[in-house]
DNA sequence: GAAGATACGGAACGGTTGCCCCGGTTAGCA
DNA sequence: TGCTAACCGGGGCAACCGTTCCGTATCTTC
């Protein structure tokens, strides 16, 4: 068991390649990029990733971990918020933006592990607060908003027009606004 | 060249065992589903399947040839009903039922071919004249409803809450008629 | 009921995919 | 300058699946 002795130079250096080269990497394609792809973009054999990260998965987390523990904490803010209605949809915008911008969004906040329950959670307070003051629709449970945004965002992906995202969100959107208002 | 001599009395009942066995395991899982799954199911081995169908996705569409063709002869005829917005969201209602059922309308509806083609184009007939009459939002395309359906459908399906599929379809829907009116 | 054609079953094949490890080599550090 | 950490990337390996092959069983016909 080697103490945390420092890195060698060039070990830091690929680290830090390996990492960024995999959150280009997975924020254009997703989780599902052949592990290859990532260290030939960092220009580094796919050995090297291994040494400093011990599976795939453990890559991705270091990745994402960033991302959604903003995303909690942006969402555990918005709950102080005055007016419950702004502070949920100014999220679910804020989640549509990083979704279009980063394909893996998307696994980000569907796999299971304790940020997504925590950001899981944090969802469901500002649904719940926004739906009591009836800002939004009240049969729509958390698990289905964050199901139904997983599904959106990978329609948004696949599609060949770069339009259909904003439109299909704005739909969602609209449709999470109680009817008749 | 044999001429279309008749089927031997083994092999006619198992092209139908093979038949019925496709719809069942389809409908239940979508066209992902292993060739071994289908043959098992109908007890058969998998050489009889391709002693009846070339390939697998021959084999898919002769399942799901008929279904699809009676989406697109319902929607033709909703095209002449009197009024666009019901003709238009009863189709959907009905799009969304048959989705839910059968797992494989997802792949039906969007996987490339002449019948795909006619479904779009009976869609979009019906979309066009809704969204003239005021009674869907205008922004959204024949294209984009079909890729969000089959997300949708998606969504529904890897659900675990089976009331999911009736919610988010709803919310969708709600969201397709014009807000405020 | 026997001969010949037809169809069957399911093991084996071949292609693909993609994670991860190993063996020889390079390059940093003391 | 020598020792060791680190690199590279080819390939092992396991899983998965569509398809084919061929010895065997079953049906049809005479």
């Amino acid at each position: 068991m080697a103490a945390d002795r420092p890195l060698r130079s060039d070990a830091r250096r690929n680290r830090d390649r390996v990492l960024r080269a995999a959150q280009e990497v997975f924020g254009e394609s997703g989780f599902d990029v052949p592990l290859d792809e990532i260290a030939t973009r960092a220009g580094v054999g796919a050995g090297t990733v291994y040494r400093h990260f011990p599976t795939k998965e453990a890559l991705f987390q270091a990745v994402v971990a960033d991302r959604v523990a903003g995303l909690i904490a942006d969402a555990q803010r918005r709950a102080t918020e005055a007016d419950p209605g702004v502070a949920f949809f100014d999220f679910l915008a804020r989640l549509g933006a990083e979704g279009a911008a980063k394909r893996d969004t998307s696994d980000a906040i569907a796999v299971p592990g304790p940020l997504r329950d925590e950001l899981h959670d944090a969802l469901a307070v500002l649904l719940q607060r926004a739906q009591h003051a009836g800002a939004v629709r009240a049969d729509i449970t958390a698990a289905d908003l964050v199901a139904l945004f997983k599904g959106l965002l990978d329609v948004a992906h696949e599609a060949d027009d770069p339009g259909r995202a904003g439109r299909v969100l704005a739909l969602v959107i609209d449709g999470l606004r109680l009817p008749r208002l």
